[in-house]
DNA sequence: AAAGCCGATCAATCATAGAG
DNA sequence: TCTCTATGATTGATCGGCTT
C-alpha cells in the first residue's frame, strides 16, 4: 500500500498544547459532570471565553477526553479523585457561606 | 434550549465476534481532489452527479453522500471559526468566501500524490 | 413512507509536544 | 538526543431529529 500516510501533511502539524489553566478549567467539568459529559452550546461558549481557546477546540477536547476516558477508565483514576475532591472543596465552601449569610440575614 | 446526545445504546452494535462491521475507507488523494473540485463547483449533489462521481471514484452513493454532508459542516465550521475570533470586525463591508480552500486559514490545501 | 440534511458525536489515526 | 506516551486535530461514518 506503499503507506497511503503523508495524506497531505495538514495542518495538525503545528499543534500546540493549552494552557495548565485552561487544562485545569476543562478536566473541572468534564470530571464534575462525568454522568454526562456533554457541555451545551452555551456551556462549551462559555468554557472557550474561560480557557481562551475556540469552541471547535473545546468540542475537540471533550470529544478525545470522552473517547479516552472510556477507553480506559483505571488511566485516568487518579485525576477523576484530584477533581472530585476539588469540587467537593468548592461545593463545602459554597455551603458555608451560604449557612453564614442564613444566619446573619434571618435571625 | 439544547439537550445532550448520550441518547441511545452504541454506536453500531458489535455483531459478536467477526469482521468490524463499518471499515473506515481512506480515501485516495485522487478521490478526495476530484471531490474537492466537485465540491467548488456545487456544494450540493443532485442524484444524477452523485451517481456519476460514485462510478468515476469507485465509491458507493452514500460515501459520496456522506462526504459532501461532512465537507459542508467542514466549510461552515471555517467561516465561524474565520470570522468569529477576530476581535475587531470590519466596521462596514463583508462579503467574500467561494475560493474556500485558497482560504488563509484552511488548514489543508496540498494533496501529496500517493504512490501505490 | 422514504430519503436527504443538519448537528453532534464517535472512533481510529495522524503528527507533534512533552516526559523520562 | 532518542523512545514512548499524552494530546490536539482531522475525518469517514453513525445516531437522533427535522424537513422535504
Amino acid at each position: 500500500v506503499m503507506i497511503l500516510r503523508s495524506r497531505f501533511l495538514d495542518a495538525r502539524r503545528k499543534r500546540r498544547n493549552f494552557s495548565k489553566q485552561a487544562t485545569e478549567i476543562l478536566n473541572e467539568y468534564f470530571y464534575s459532570h462525568l454522568s454526562n459529559p456533554y457541555p451545551s452550546e452555551e456551556a462549551k461558549e462559555e468554557l472557550a471565553k474561560k480557557c481562551s481557546i475556540t469552541v471547535s477546540q473545546v468540542s475537540n477536547w471533550f470529544g478525545n477526553k470522552r473517547i479516552r476516558y472510556k477507553k480506559n477508565i483505571g488511566k485516568f483514576q487518579e485525576e477523576a479523585n484530584l477533581y472530585a475532591a476539588k469540587t467537593a472543596v468548592t461545593a463545602a465552601h459554597a455551603v458555608a457561606a451560604a449557612v453564614q449569610n442564613n444566619q446573619t440575614n434571618s435571625p | 434550549v439544547k439537550r445532550n446526545p448520550p441518547k441511545t445504546a452504541k454506536v453500531s452494535e458489535y455483531g459478536l465476534l467477526g469482521q468490524p462491521n463499518t471499515i473506515r475507507t481512506n480515501f485516495t488523494t485522487k478521490q478526495l481532489t476530484e471531490l474537492e473540485k466537485e465540491f467548488h463547483f456545487n456544494k450540493y449533489l443532485t442524484r444524477a452527479r452523485r451517481v456519476e462521481i460514485a462510478a468515476t471514484l469507485e465509491l458507493n452513493e452514500t460515501q459520496v453522500k456522506i462526504w459532501f454532508q461532512n465537507r459542508r459542516m467542514k466549510q461552515k465550521k471555517r467561516e465561524k471559526e474565520g470570522l468569529a475570533p477576530v476581535a475587531a470586525s470590519r466596521s462596514a463591508k463583508e462579503a467574500n468566501e467561494a475560493s474556500d480552500q485558497s482560504n488563509c486559514t484552511s488548514p489543508e490545501a496540498s494533496p501529496s500524490s500517493v504512490s501505490s
